[in-house]
DNA sequence: TCAGGTAATGTTATAAAGTAACGCATGACT
DNA sequence: AGTCATGCGTTACTTTATAACATTACCTGA
């Protein structure tokens, strides 16, 4: 599913539910302070909280739902509930975005951890309408297919989005190849 | 660039600013007529007229800029301008979108006149960010990387979302092969 | 031709998503 | 210590989208 492990031949993307998130998270936060570090950019409290919210999610989420999570946190860790606004979350979220630490959604208005924050890239996403999670792919073919058309055309390429709704193997009951 | 005449080899399609556009718009509607006809759904004055208004802007127009032309076009033509509020121009575009009339832009939130209305496709899309023109391109090998990407994976295919920004060749002056 | 249903549109209100603008605080560098 | 940039708080607002209900238009069979 979503946050699943990466596995970038895409296979077992969708297939475990019940895997240990908690690892992941730890796992992207981690990684995350290691990217921030190396290029120079400050993983604060507040984004570094942003992100784990994100990622503890399994669905891709919403500034909104980030927002209220974040106020609610109080209880949960030490963490001061804070009195955050939106414009708190657009900022943290648009730091991690330009990090390459978590993907955009557009068919959805929400956000999604960066299964591969390491490489540079725009995500390639497998939503499914039923259990609404998002596996992040990264298909060389497509990109390919996609850079040369635009050569082809003249058309100079910035940011590329794909996403691809449908049913999850998981949801449809399929078995897949 | 968006709107001129279907060239699904994408060859063209950024090239001719100043082409007859209305000539455009008015053929788009001739199809749309048959389409509906065929498909037995009432094209009514309304969502004529907002299809009309879509396809008349030369870039993905906005649906509450779309209800502002609306209520606009008193002068214009003999309609009467519409008290419209926004649920009648969402009614229309999403009548407009069932029928594959027109595409919405994820990214943009906004909506254009479908090239190809003739063939059932998820649209894809090369996004000027200068001339904020769309030009929708349908390159089977993109299509087809998806889903076999998908198909592998088990999973469903419904919709494909896929939008790339960047620069057309007439912003860039770069030239094309 | 008119009763009755369905589809389309009008209308009001509100939700959801995103941003502008300004000011204070913090901490990084001189 | 001073100052400068960055991050964050705060207020207010814009833009995008939808829910819910009222009304009208249109079609169909008695």
């Amino acid at each position: 599913m979503a946050h699943a492990p990466a596995a970038s031949d895409g296979t077992a993307i969708f297939e475990q539910a019940e895997h240990d998130h908690a690892h992941c998270v730890d796992q992207a936060l981690h990684v995350a302070e290691a990217i921030c570090t190396r290029e120079g950019a400050r993983l604060t409290p507040l984004r570094r909280q942003v992100l784990e919210l994100v990622w503890r999610s399994h669905e891709p989420i919403g500034a909104y739902d980030v927002l209220a999570r974040l106020q609610r946190e109080v209880q949960t860790d030490g963490t001061d509930g804070r009195p955050a606004a939106p414009p708190t979350v657009y900022r943290a979220l648009d730091f991690l975005l330009k990090h390459g630490l978590v993907h955009r959604i557009e068919s959805l208005n929400a956000y999604v951890g960066c299964a591969h924050p390491q490489q540079d890239h725009s995500g390639q996403f497998l939503i499914c309408q039923e259990c609404g999670n998002a596996a992040e792919i990264e298909d060389d073919t497509i990109s390919k297919a996609i850079r040369d058309n635009a050569r082809r055309i003249g058309f100079t390429v910035d940011r590329v989005t794909v996403e691809v709704s449908g049913r999850c193997p998981r949801c449809t009951g399929a078995p897949h190849a």
